[in-house]
DNA sequence: CCTGAACGGCACGTGCCGTGCCGCTAATGG
DNA sequence: CCATTAGCGGCACGGCACGTGCCGTTCAGG
C-alpha cells in the first residue's frame, strides 16, 4: 500500500483498487528498469499496466511521487539493525548490507534517480526523507546511542556527525564521482572514522585500538 | 566562454557571438532564480534573451549542458587553494570558502538542482565531473598530498578516502537531509577526520566533544 | 440483486521540444 | 569599401506528454 499523497487515510478501498496499485508500481519499476526514470512517463505505465491515466493520477500527485513509492515498496527488509553487543560489527554489517541493495543493480540506478528527482522537486525530497532517508537515520543513530551508553563509545561522542561521516562518502562517491561501492571501502571508512586519519603518523596501523 | 559540448574547438567566432552566448547565460541564472530549474524552459530563455531558440541550440545541447555552463561561468576564482603551510588549517579555510559560495543563494539552490539534473542524465553528469567535481578534487588531493609530502602527514594517509570524508558529509548534509552547513560544523568534521570518533573514550584531550 | 464508486478508453487543450525556412544583419576578407 | 556568408530573430510546424473531462462499463459492498 502507498503512502500516496493524494487519496484519503481512510483507506477502504477493496481488492480491485489494491490490484491496481500494485500493476501499477510494478509496471514503473519494471520500465524503469528498462528505458531509465528519465524518460519514463505516466502515459507509458497507464499503457503497459492496462490502466486509465485517471486510475493513476487518483493515487499519486506526479511522476516523482509514484516512483518513490515504487521504489520503497521493494524495501521489504527495511534494511533493519542487528545488535550482537558489538557496535562497530554491527554497523559493519548493517552498512554492507546497505550498499549491497542500494548500490547494486536493479536497485541502485533506479535509487540515484529518485535522489535526482528528489533535488529537483521538494515534494519528492520531503516524501523522501519521511518515508527513507529519517527513518534510516534513525535506525543507525539509535543503535550508536545504545553503544554510547553502553559505553563503547565516550559519553561526548557526537552521534549525528558520526552519522554524516559513515553515510556522506557513500553517497558522495555513488551520487557524485560515481565510483565503485565496496565493502573494503566500507571497512577503511569505519575504521577511520573510529581511529582517525591524525595529522602525525599513526603510531599502529590495524585494529580499532589507538594509542 | 562555454564548454558547449556542441560547437567546434576552433571558435572564431566574433564578438557578437560571444555577445550572444553571454547573455543567453545571463538570462539562464536569472530565469533559473526566478522560477527554478526544473521550471526553466529553453522557449522562456530565448524569449527574455530576445535571442531565436536556434542560437542556443547551437551552443547547447540541452536544458542541462546550458544550466551547467551558466553555473560555472559564475566561479571566477576557481575555489583555489592557499598553502600557508598548516595544511589543516589549509583546508579549513578552503571548504569554509566552498560552502560559502556553493550552499548559499543564490548559487546554492542552483547546485542543487544542477546536480539533480545530472543524476537524470549522464551527459550532465560526465560534464559536471570533467569541469568542476574532479578538477576540484584534485585541488584538495594535490594539498593533502603536499602535507604528506612534507610529513605533516603519515607516509600511509589514505588521500581518496579522505577526500571523501571531507566532501560526503557536505553534500550528504546539502543534498540529502537538507540540514545547514556551517563553518562549526566543517571545523567538527575536520576534527573528527584527524583525531577520530574512538570506540573506546580517548585518553587525552576530551575528545571530538561538540562545541 | 442494486447501486455507486472506480475503472478503461478516448478525446481534448496546453506547453515545450527540436527543427525547418525566410529574410535580415553584421563581421570578415579581398 | 563593398561583396560574401555565417550567424541571427521570427515564425511555423509536427510530435509528445501532460493533466482533465466525458462516457459507457465493471465490480465490490450493502
Amino acid at each position: 500500500m502507498p503512502f500516496h499523497y493524494r487519496g484519503g487515510v481512510t483507506d477502504k478501498r477493496g481488492s480491485r483498487a489494491t490490484d491496481r496499485t500494485e500493476a501499477i508500481m510494478r509496471t514503473t519499476l519494471e520500465l524503469g528498469e528498462e528505458i531509465g526514470y528519465a524518460k519514463l512517463s505516466i502515459e507509458a505505465v497507464a499503457a503497459r499496466a492496462g490502466v486509465g491515466k485517471h486510475t493513476i493520477y487518483r493515487r499519486w500527485s506526479s511522476k516523482g511521487a509514484l516512483f518513490l513509492d515504487s521504489l520503497l515498496s521493494l524495501n521489504k527488509s527495511d534494511l533493519d539493525y542487528p545488535d550482537t553487543g558489538d557496535a562497530v560489527a554491527d554497523l559493519r554489517r548493517q552498512i554492507h548490507a546497505a550498499i549491497d541493495l542500494l548500490d547494486q543493480p536493479p536497485v541502485g540506478p533506479l535509487y540515484r534517480a529518485l535522489i535526482g528527482e528528489a533535488l529537483l522537486s521538494p515534494e519528492v525530497a520531503a516524501a523522501l526523507n519521511d518515508h527513507f532517508i529519517t527513518p534510516q537515520a534513525e535506525k543507525t543513530l539509535g543503535r550508536l546511542k545504545a553503544a554510547r551508553d553502553q559505553g563503547q563509545l565516550s559519553p561526548g561522542f557526537d552521534l549525528d556527525l558520526a552519522m554524516d561521516i559513515l553515510s556522506g562518502p557513500l553517497y558522495f562517491r555513488a551520487l557524485i564521482t560515481q565510483k565503485p561501492l565496496t565493502h573494503e571501502y566500507v571497512d577503511r571508512l569505519i575504521e577511520a572514522l573510529f581511529t582517525g586519519m591524525g595529522p602525525e603518523p599513526k603510531p599502529e596501523s590495524q585494529g580499532p585500538a589507538r594509542t
